[in-house]
DNA sequence: GCTTGATCTAAAGTAAGCTTGAGGTTGCAT
DNA sequence: ATGCAACCTCAAGCTTACTTTAGATCAAGC
C-alpha cells in the first residue's frame, strides 16, 4: 500500500471521514486532483488528507466551496505542496478563524447588554443595529466573515 | 403609525434588513405571526423586530430555521414576551456562542500546530484528527455547535 | 479462476432557504 | 377620486452541497 503512496477513494474517504460520493464530487469540482489507474480507478496522493482536512475546516468557517477554491489556488500546481506551502495557506485561514472569533465576541457582548438591560426600546437595543450583520452570501445560512 | 404599534411588512424588512420575501417564508415556516387588516395586508408587532434580530443571530451561529423554532418555542405562545422572557432565551444563545468560540479556538491551536511544525508527517498532524470535525449536519456547509 | 467488496459513470434526486413571476388588490397621499 | 407604491397568493425556480440509483467493471484474497 505504500508503494508510490497513492491511496484508493475509499481510504481517503476513511481518513478524512467523508463520504466517497462527496470527494468524486470535490474532484469535479477541481478542489482535489486524482490519478488513474489501468483499470480506470482513482488514486490519491496522501498529501490529500491534508487537502481535505483543510477544506473541512474552512467550511466549518462558513466558507464556500467557491472560495475555498480560491484560497487553494494559492498551492503550487503540479508540484505536491510542501510544509512552507501549507504554513501560508493555512496563515491566511487562521486569520479568518481570528475575524471570526472577534465577530462572535461582538455579537456576545450585544447579547449581553440586551439580556443585562432586559431592554424592549427598541430603539436602543444593540441588536437591532444590523451594520454588523450576516451579508447576504446566496441562500443557506448566512455567516459574516469580514 | 404608532396606533396600536402595527407595521406592515416592508417597514419590518427595512428596520431588520431582511427581504420582504424572506419575511413571508419565515411566517409560513411558523417562526413569526402576524394579523392582517380588513384588505388581507400582513400587519406585525414592533417587538417582531426583536424576535427577527434573534433569528438572525442563530442563523449567524449556524443554526438551522427548525433549530430556531425550537428555541423561540420557549417563548410564551399569545401573550407579547417580555424582559425576562427574551433574557432567557438569549442566555442559551449566548452559550451556543460560547461553545462556537471555543470550538473555533481549539481548530485554531491545532492549526498553529501545523503551521509551527511545518508538519508533513500525516499521521502526526492533529488536523487529520476528525474527532472535532463537524458532524454531518445534512447537505450544505458544517458546523460543530456543541 | 472465482467471488466479493470496492470502484466506475451519468443522471436524477434531496434538503435548506429563499427569490421570482404572474396576475391581481390595497391604502395613503394629493 | 385617482394614482402608484406596497401588498397579496401560489407555484415554480434557484443555489449549494451533496447523495442516490442503476448498471457495469475492477482488484485482491482464497
Amino acid at each position: 500500500m505504500d508503494r508510490n503512496d497513492l491511496i484508493p477513494i475509499g481510504t481517503l474517504a476513511q481518513r478524512t471521514g467523508l463520504a466517497v460520493s462527496a470527494i468524486r464530487y470535490y474532484e469535479q469540482r477541481g478542489l482535489i486532483a486524482s490519478v488513474r489507474t489501468s483499470g480506470n480507478q482513482r488514486r490519491f496522493l496522501r498529501a490529500d488528507i491534508r487537502r481535505l482536512s483543510f477544506i473541512l475546516v474552512a467550511q466549518n468557517l462558513g466558507l464556500g466551496l467557491t472560495e475555498i477554491e480560491r484560497e487553494l489556488a494559492a498551492l503550487p500546481h503540479g508540484r505536491t505542496p510542501n510544509a512552507r506551502d501549507w504554513a501560508r495557506i493555512s496563515r491566511s485561514l487562521r486569520d479568518a478563524i481570528d475575524q471570526r472569533i472577534a465577530q462572535l465576541e461582538r455579537t456576545r457582548e450585544k447579547l449581553d447588554l440586551c439580556i443585562g438591560c432586559g431592554c424592549l426600546s427598541l430603539t436602543r437595543c444593540k441588536l437591532y443595529n444590523r451594520d454588523d450583520r450576516a451579508a447576504a452570501l446566496g441562500p443557506g445560512p448566512r455567516f459574516v466573515l469580514g
